[in-house]
DNA sequence: AGAAAAATTGCAATCGATTATCTCTATTGT
DNA sequence: ACAATAGAGATAATCGATTGCAATTTTTCT
């Protein structure tokens, strides 16, 4: 019972007594083919449940219409996110999407990256670790031209192509928000520093502190990681300051439901004494008794445009290597953390 | 300064006038090749940037060391936890994974699973989507002898092996903790009673109400899907009732939250006047201010399962098809949503 | 030293599909 | 009626790596 085998193209001609050639032609509408021969072609290929080997024609035309797609965890909603962007511009152009994790180390990003290109994929999309220091790894994959296009998280290499969001903007947004809430120790939770997303989102806070006129104090900066654990430990600093802050604008949603709990556990009201804003739009924030203000950096969009800008880089002349920058524009989702007016409303009523 | 030309065997064969066949033999640390041979060779290699063309390898061996996995959404907690789960298991044995979203949609399912056959995938990992009504797109698979395992969500076919959670386990074990947290009017929200393992929850509860004489109310059964509105809107029908529940047991995490926010909406107090219970202990439900009791399905045991039944199926013979059929047991972890005593305890100090 | 045994390496076919080039037949034009 | 042209299909090379078998070289043994 054993139906192994499967069946080639050199099964259909020696059944039909035609060449595989021919077969291949009118499986492939060649006009060359007869109309009469395409559709025997096709009758005798669907009846003998043909299905096409895609790794020979990947071998053949070098090109497997696959591509990967490298990022830290696809458990985070901005990245499945950004994946979904990415499969639903591409699957219509037969392509299909190879999903890889570094977890977040430079060691895995390499390994995957490695076999990425041994397994002949037509095109990255990635999003670098954090932990990624040497690029070598990316350096590779361009030098074999294959297409490299960062999303979110990029390194800066001549000739790659990225899609990512205007951090500094969206920095800036949030600390302004803030300040019109009527904040003005504004605490800000870092996140990795070595990642230029978050250093943007450092220097729109500070632009932001500037313009308003309300002195930068390097004491309310506490670095925290993208962990729950610390953004608690960065109140738990934070409320050791003789000048205690009256807001926080934290770089990424964990930290800053982390700060939340604390907050509370210190019984400390929010928004009245203390606003909160958190950066990525986690579905989490929304679902919470008290929803969380926070960043959305519209992944999905971002996904699209990435694959966009593979679909161009392939179409177009190979030769010639285009580098294209896209930057977005991040949107503010205004919620309970941070809006005193919703709350003075609900009370009244 | 494109050096796409990829180097093959066959340069490396030429710099060194010697065979193509050598040069492969010596890479794959064949012992008919001599050391020194083995040692020039994969030093040219390394100098000349030669990279195996697995696409060609996998042509000739007929296995590509690939698995496809296909989930109906890659960032639900516990599917992407499955993934790694998977991967960390396979990898070590030289496997990559291609993960698929059926986006819950029948016709995708069928689509991805056919990609994924054309690719010459070396196995398949699926948990079936909810729309999945016909089984000739995984009957194919099953005649291509391509190894299908399904974990969480099965569909009944001879010679698929199986990785699943105790259902049935998990909602006695729920409804039980609630019935000892004194509930007596326990109603169940059941997610989509199509799939198997949202039958084996309802059976479950009402198993454990028989086992301790609560009389089996079908007006307390509302069906729900995994979204938080499906949540609300059974709360807002159970509140119609004339006699009220006093608890809620979810088959669905999203669906409990949604329940949640409407009884707070109705100032009904967690877990005093009701308690909730959810299922998937998704991470949410420890961050919540109300941490929310859960079923966890030890996702990642799941996936390190459902690999190591695929590697035993690989290695052994392949002639004779091993059915094996895995049940884990679940977790309740107990959290405040459902917790009297904690409560008393914290009221107390 | 010479033959047998062992160690290396080469030859050529193979995996399945694609495609440039060539061949043969049928049609058109004059 | 015969050359020119188009149409339909066949032949064979190719993509890059693997592998059974044959061939060659080296080692071992008497």
């Amino acid at each position: 019972m054993k139906s192994k085998d499967k069946t080639t193209i050199y099964d259909i001609s020696k059944k039909l007594n035609i060449s595989a050639a021919t077969v291949s032609r009118a499986l492939n509408n060649n006009p060359k083919i007869s109309e009469k021969t395409r559709k025997l072609v096709a009758k005798t290929a669907s009846e003998m449940n043909y299905k096409q080997n895609r790794l020979a024609q990947a071998l053949k035309q070098g090109r497997t219409n696959n591509v990967g797609i490298i990022v830290p965890y696809i458990n985070r909603s901005f990245f499945s996110s950004v994946i979904r962007g990415i499969e639903e511009e591409l699957n219509p152009h037969g392509y299909h999407v190879i999903i890889c994790q570094s977890h977040e180390e430079e060691e895995n990003e390499v390994e995957q990256l490695n076999a990425l290109l041994n397994t002949q994929i037509d095109g990255i999309f990635m999003s670098v670790s954090k932990t990624t220091q040497n690029t070598d790894h990316i350096q590779k994959a361009i030098d074999e031209n294959t297409p490299l296009i960062f999303f979110d998280r990029k390194i800066e290499l001549a000739g790659i192509s990225s899609v990512v969001l205007d951090d500094f903007k969206a920095g800036y947004m949030s600390t302004e928000h803030l300040i019109k809430e009527g904040c003005t120790r504004i605490a800000h939770l870092s996140g990795d520093i070595n990642l230029e997303i978050y250093r943007n989102r450092f220097e729109g806070y500070k632009s932001a502190l500037k313009d308003h006129k309300i002195p930068f104090d390097e004491k309310l900066v506490v670095q925290t990681s993208s962990k729950i654990e610390s953004g608690i430990q960065a109140v738990v600093e934070l409320w050791e300051l003789e000048d205690k802050p009256d807001a926080i604008f934290s770089a990424g949603d964990y930290a800053a439901l982390g700060a939340i709990q604390e907050l509370k556990n210190k019984k400390i009201k929010i928004p009245e004494e203390v606003c909160v804003v958190g950066f990525s739009n986690e579905p989490f924030t929304k679902y919470m008794e008290l929803p969380i203000t926070s960043v959305d950096q519209t992944p999905q969009m971002m996904g699209k445009i990435a694959a966009q800008v593979f679909l161009e880089q392939v179409k177009g002349n190979k030769a010639l290597s285009i580098e294209k920058k896209v930057v977005l524009t991040p949107e503010l989702f205004v919620r309970e953390s941070s809006n005193r007016e919703l709350l003075k409303l609900s009370q009244i009523s």
